[in-house]
DNA sequence: CATACATGCTTTCGGTCCAG
DNA sequence: CTGGACCGAAAGCATGTATG
């Protein structure tokens, strides 16, 4: 089974994700990514809700607010300590290299970008790959623990798969097209929290569990 | 040198498992 | 059955040490 007959019908079986992703603007996607490592949603979201209802939405926000506030504001995403760390040094690197506009990093090509984003500390491979694809809004797939477990129980790839292996065995089997990128990761995170769940899966409800091997 | 493997980082949520 | 203590999982990353 190839991954797009997987998109469609993951896409068949919840519908359309739409813009799941918050769109409260690029920053706010830079900022989630780095808040969602490790973390569920859910947590994220109430991080996020902080940081709004304390009017904090820029670089220049976030550097302006003492280190100490940044860490009570986020601690519901878990890893407070290092996000909030993590994060300012994000901003103030914005701030300094582009004055806080994000268009201007965003102007860069795909390949540049990543390489940039990756040279910051905080940013790894799949938080780089989310905040082009979600921020930026250019073809870069996101691969995450989602992927990989559902890959692996597919019987698809192994287990141990690196990053990069798995992102390439996707994009060589799905068109390259943003939308699309944006909702078949959206639609394997619905799959992964939901269904493929690491502890209890619902392998019962599962639209792929006539293709699968790990059915429990 | 480079690659592999282990560890620290934190809160919240949803199970599991007995005691009452 | 009910609740509460308890446990592991949840969209990773950087750093240090071991291994070839």
């Amino acid at each position: 089974m190839n991954s797009f007959e997987i998109y469609k019908i993951l896409k068949n079986h919840f519908g359309e994700v739409g813009s799941w992703w918050p769109k409260d603007g690029p920053f706010e996607v830079i900022i989630g990514s780095i808040l969602t490592q490790q973390s569920t949603w859910t947590n994220v979201e109430k991080a996020l809700q902080n940081l709004k209802e304390a009017n904090v939405l820029t670089p220049k926000d976030i550097v302006s607010l003492p280190l100490n506030t940044l860490k009570e504001l986020i601690k519901p995403s878990g890893f407070f300590n290092q996000k909030a760390e993590r994060i300012r040094k994000v901003s103030e690197y914005l701030i300094e290299k582009y004055n806080g506009d994000l268009d201007l990093l965003f102007a860069k090509d795909r390949k540049n970008l990543r390489d940039e984003l990756l040279q910051l500390k905080g940013i790894g491979k799949e938080t780089a790959d989310s905040i082009i694809l979600y921020a930026a809004e250019k073809n870069e797939f996101v691969v995450d623990a989602y992927t990989k477990r559902v890959y692996s129980r597919l019987k698809i790839v192994e287990e141990e798969i690196d990053y990069e292996n798995l992102k390439n065995h996707i994009i060589r089997e799905i068109p390259e097209e943003l939308l699309l990128y944006q909702e078949f990761h959206g639609l394997i995170v619905l799959l992964g929290k939901n269904i493929c769940k690491k502890k209890n899966p619902n392998c019962k409800e599962c639209p792929l569990s006539s293709k699968c091997k790990f059915i429990k």
